[in-house]
DNA sequence: AGTTATCAGTTTAGGTATAAATTGATAGCA
DNA sequence: TGCTATCAATTTATACCTAAACTGATAACT
């Protein structure tokens, strides 16, 4: 094995290792935030969703579906239960639908997004501000992978 | 508001940021993932499987769910996915079953892995080795909430 | 031997996600 | 008017994942 095929190998392995890590603490904290909004009888995905709708209502299921990341299918699947439970409601306007919250939607977000926020934050309490600024400067010079 | 309000509400903002930063991250790579292991007819979760097993072999079930982290039940409708498929093979051992590849699981392994290491690794290539050491050392740091 | 605890794996029920095909409505042009 | 593009949302088929209850086997103690 040459130089440079070995340095070529410990880059792979510190990407691994990193992609691990990260997976690691994405997983966690995804089932940690899940039993804590699990008191309000919300999954995770259902706070998102409540959030993103209460923060910029009304807005179209393709917005929606944008903002968190997901699939258009997945939006129409979850809209269909949340609408069920009462919490959001969707208006026909043109050719799009757009979303908003009930009042039993207001209620809820005011109640429980503050204390889910909290929550997710403090998850980066082992680092101190600056590291933290430090951590998103580098998750943004990550993104630009994207394109 | 108070200064110390003002402080606190914006370190749940920063923390916000940064989950939201991961989040994205880790969704994105997941889907790159997806569409660059299915060449080979894998989902990534069957190619972690693959690299779990083709490295530890022998291993016990709730071994692999440790290493996966995922749960006991997950693994045991992945397993029974992947021996359908035939690339990896059950040995009941006492009151575990011991995992293993087959020959055919075997081959996939050479010829899939190092790819797919590779094409993990390249996400994390806008960022140089010391940016990514750094990273590393904060994931680290991050992890210690767990306890 | 008989009772109880423990533990690996399975089952069940339900939530989350995707890609790809489809529907149905609007828009724009021949 | 009629044809075609386009586009939001839905449907379909499939995969992943969890929590919690259950099964069945071994261990361990009296």
């Amino acid at each position: 094995m040459s130089k440079n095929d070995l340095g070529r190998t410990q880059d792979v392995r510190l990407g691994l290792l990193l992609w691990f890590r990260i997976a690691r603490f994405y997983n966690q904290s995804n089932r940690l935030s899940n039993q804590h909004v699990k008191k309000w009888g919300l999954t995770i995905a259902q706070f998102d969703l409540l959030v993103q709708v209460g923060t910029h209502q009304p807005l179209s299921q393709q917005e929606l579906a944008e903002k968190l990341l997901v699939s258009k299918g997945n939006i129409t699947q979850m809209l269909s239960k949340m609408e069920k439970l009462g919490l959001i409601k969707r208006k026909q306007e043109w050719r799009t639908k757009l979303i908003s919250l009930t009042t039993q939607g207001e209620h809820l977000y005011e109640e429980v997004v503050p204390k889910q926020e909290l929550f997710q934050a403090s998850q980066f309490k082992t680092l101190d501000k600056e590291e933290q600024k430090q951590l998103l400067s580098l998750l943004k010079k990550l993104e630009l992978n994207k394109g």
